[in-house]
DNA sequence: TTTCCCTTGTGAAATATTTCACAAGGGGTG
DNA sequence: CACCCCTTGTGAAATATTTCACAAGGGAAA
């Protein structure tokens, strides 16, 4: 089968997730094109990506309940991954809490660390937290795949090198700073400055 | 002159702030390429978009002094613009001190706002905080622009409306809700869960 | 000065992505 | 059943983006 365009999957991530939240029947092309703006013939071409799994058939339009799993399979979300969080200032620790992380979600948030050892000791948690120095040796006990990045810019190097030779996996980076890894880490960077240029760079390009 | 390709764009904004980070003299199309993993070819490309600004001359490669002034003008991002955070929760009290924004930065953080009056009260926060009912008339009063969307699921498109009907331009919006908006509102959505999501289909696409 | 090496800038080719137009098919209604 | 309306699926055309190849030019060294 024909490779899945990076901007389809990405538009299929956001859709899965629109049709999580979405309550009712089943839906059509038109009704997403009217939610997100994309027109409706990239909605349809996406969805045919799937494999043809989409919906067709009784009545009209895709049924969600057929689609969300078309959708995870396509791109692979199918296992179960383990994250954690590094660095618990004010941004870790508010995702440390968030509840969104269930036990028998998608992901499981199963630790914690800082090289503050007090914070550690201090904070509250459900998952475990655990000082710095015991990352390498807790990621490969608990084969934890993924990390929420959450320390300070000047931190966000050497921790996120401490990560990769751990064996993590992927890394959301919330530090602005433009990580430099050896082997196959993913990265994906989200810094909410970038974020407010993005939408400055919108308003300015309407002006044209 | 030719419009900026969107994704050139983003490349844009991300150069941007590795220059920004980086110390040291000229920087060469290799050197990018090496930190970020793009084709020096793409970057090229992107930084003659910008309409002939960039390096060349005296020595090689690019000037970051030259640079960074040529990419925010092409970009759009000259003028200052004034924010908010609405939704005081963990996430929205994390953003709220963090120290990225200064009065004289780019962006400039001059409200935050709540629903619960009591965390109005009691948070301490360098900007003034308000209870949500005078969101509006702060938002006109200070010609605020840009938000930080940081209220539950169930509350963001409520308040988002709210914003939008405030003469918001534009939202970042950290909720996991599909936002609908009438008008011109410029959204970006940042959501953890599907940053990990994106991770783990770089991960199942390195298999194939 | 001349030569060599390393760089950028850019039109053209190759790819990738989006848009389009229309065939095909289900379901309800008379 | 026959018709109509509304939907999806998809090859082909139109665009957009990336990659390539190479001309052009500065700087250092002999």
């Amino acid at each position: 089968m024909t490779p899945i365009p990076e901007p389809a999957k990405e538009r299929l991530l956001y859709l899965m997730r629109f049709l999580e939240k979405r309550s009712g029947g089943r839906i059509t092309s038109a009704e997403v094109e009217a939610a997100t703006g994309w027109s409706s013939h990239s909605i349809r071409k996406d969805i045919s990506c799937l494999g043809g799994e989409g919906g067709l058939g009784s009545s009209a339009g895709y049924d969600p309940q057929t689609l969300i799993p078309a959708i995870k399979q396509a791109l692979g979300l199918t296992v179960r991954r383990r994250i954690c969080v590094v660095g618990l200032g004010r941004l870790g620790s508010a995702y440390l809490n968030y509840q969104g992380f269930s036990p028998d979600g998608e992901f499981e948030l199963v630790a914690g660390f800082d090289t503050n050892v007090n914070r550690v000791e201090i904070l509250k948690s459900s998952a475990p937290l655990y000082p710095a120095y015991k990352m390498a040796e807790v990621i490969r006990r608990f084969r934890i795949e993924l990390a929420l990045l959450c320390v300070p810019e000047d931190a966000a190097q050497g921790a996120a090198e401490k990560l990769a030779a751990s064996g993590i996996r992927g890394i959301v980076n919330f530090a602005p700073a433009a990580l430099k890894l050896q082997g196959d880490v993913a990265v994906r960077n989200v810094y909410v400055i970038d974020e407010l240029r993005a939408l400055t760079v919108k308003l300015a390009g309407n002006n044209e």
